[in-house]
DNA sequence: TCTTGACTTGGAGTTAACTCTAAGACTTAT
DNA sequence: ATAAGTCTTAGAGTTAACTCCAAGTCAAGA
């Protein structure tokens, strides 16, 4: 699979799969003899990792140490589970900031549906408007 | 309530506070007859939610639009109420790749756990390790 | 074979969000 | 009243994560 149909199946640019490649977020692609990506299904499958790890927001250099770890071999499996859970956890941790924000979100927004009809905002002992 | 404390209450540095007010997150702060921030209930509340918005991944640009829609005053209802739902649904959105990418490292973590306990890591039809 | 368009690389440029620096003003304790 | 420490500003510097560019190579059609 060529680099423009990976791009397009995931929706990423052509650069930016460079990009994973070159930092190390995925192993080196698969080549045609002319040099070309050709990326396999493995390839693919790492592509979607990194992928996932980044729309979550984790940082591009998470994913770097556990293509490290992995490519290390067996005797990184403890170093590799560690890893996963510190970023599951930080992950479960932005999510409830994430919460927090949407429920104060909420909360705006009721009061400006009321607002928006009635031409005025009612009084808010949390003066942030 | 000086920029010390305040960045001590909130967890942040007093410079980071500064550029909120710099670039226009919040509003102008209030200051003592000597120039130096004396921050005020309200300014503290804008300073919330801020903070609020940062932590949740919401960009800087967004407070910095919502503040100028609150300075116009009251025609600009509508448009606030419409830019909260648009911000609401982006933490929805991202709240949900998080969930995925929670799931995903979940089932992983479930693998090396046994991997480190038996010495090897299962098969997997999903290559990604 | 020649042209056209996509691919390659190394390296430079961009954007967002801080973060730091320098030079000077304010405040507090002696 | 003076020294030490904190505050002020404007502006430069940093970091993460792309994103673009130039010069050249490769592949497919006329």
């Amino acid at each position: 699979m060529t680099i423009k149909e990976v791009s397009k199946r995931y929706d990423v640019t052509p650069d930016t799969l460079r990009y994973y490649e070159r930092v190390g977020m995925i192993p080196p692609v698969h080549r045609t003899s002319g040099g070309i990506r050709d990326y396999t299904e493995e390839d693919l499958n790492w592509v979607g990792l990194a992928l996932c790890m980044r729309n979550a927001g984790l940082p591009v250099e998470v994913m770097i140490d556990y293509l490290k770890l992995y490519q290390e071999g067996d005797s990184t499996f403890s170093a590799r589970l560690q890893l996963l859970e510190e970023q599951k956890e930080a992950l479960v941790e932005q999510r409830k900031s994430i919460d927090a924000t949407i429920g104060r979100l909420n909360y705006k927004i009721s009061r400006y549906e009321i607002a928006v009809k009635t031409g005025e905002l009612s009084w808010d002992e949390d003066k942030n408007n």
